[in-house]
DNA sequence: CCCAGGTCCATTGCGCGCAATGGAATCGCG
DNA sequence: CGCGATTCCATTGCGCGCAATGGACCTGGG
């Protein structure tokens, strides 16, 4: 058998854990929509109404620290969920470059109909609690080796100002 | 101490399989960027010419049904793959329904300069190859219960026609 | 007090994803 | 063979994600 197969070819698809991870959370994706449809939500939508029903009152830079998204996402995402009437978004009055994000009432009274959302994907993803825990707590430790590099390599660094590895 | 907490909230974000798998992607996918682009591609884009490179002349279904994506995702797509000269898109010959997507000479050479990305990725996740496998499989797991659970429920069925469960 | 630098948000442009719709080609049943 | 059903792709509309840019605001050193 003169190697039918180049090893095992990194360059082969189905070998590949991130298109693995790519097409499971779009699959994800389908499997919430119908459920959040009856909220009225999108899943990022939902993210960021689960943030603020965590803690209320909260800046867009916050929000975009917590979910890991930034400004040019998030500000036409909450000015649907403000003209959909479960949010406002008002300058901070101390520090007018901010926008602070509260709920409304409305915003408030829909996490209630939010809980059976959980139950759902639970149920739907065919596992048990303890193993949707591990594996979170597994693609957390390469989330993170992601984060703390993409953090250090990039700034091109125009000149001057070398205050980190200086 | 009276339960600070309300149990184990399940609309906690941090909780959530989901937001960590979906906030991974992003980050991944902001990883391969500066990768792709040397190859001039984006991330869809290099999963589409894996595809090719595995097996040349696939039709647009076809490679569908590989990257579980539709024609609304990939038509675009493949546009902008054949007027960077990397694929040629032709009508079927013998069944004019169909689009067969062919490598050009310019594609089919990108395959070598292509080859130094999965190992930038592997490096990049902090973690061993065997590590990825395990998740891999697992997530695997996950995406093909929620696969089997989307082909069946959604059809609203308008009437007639009831020959699955009939 | 002034103003250079930094922070925070908004905007623009582009490429997905996907639901919904439509048109052209093919298939299959009578 | 004829025609309704099905298959396959293209198009449209919308909501992300994100890089890049810009403007308003704040802060700190002089």
């Amino acid at each position: 058998m003169p190697l039918p197969k180049k090893r095992v070819d990194a360059l082969h698809l189905n070998e590949q854990l991130c298109f693995t991870l790519y097409s499971t959370v779009h699959l994800l994706n389908r499997t919430y929509r119908p459920l959040l449809e009856k909220l009225g939500l999108t899943y990022p939508q939902y993210l960021a109404m689960l943030v603020l029903w965590e803690e209320d009152d909260v800046t867009v830079k916050a929000l975009g620290e917590r979910l890991l998204l930034d400004s040019g996402t998030l500000t036409p995402l909450l000015k649907r969920l403000e003209s959909a009437g479960l949010v406002k978004r008002e300058r901070d009055v101390l520090d007018e470059r901010q926008v602070r994000i509260r709920l409304t009432t409305s915003g408030r009274g829909l996490r209630a109909k939010a809980e059976c959302v959980p139950p759902s994907i639970l149920e739907a993803s065919g596992s048990s609690l303890e193993e949707l825990q591990d594996l979170k707590a597994r693609v957390l430790a390469i989330r993170e080796a992601l984060s703390s590099r993409l953090e250090q390599e990039p700034p091109p660094a125009p000149a001057s100002k070398r205050r980190k590895t200086g």
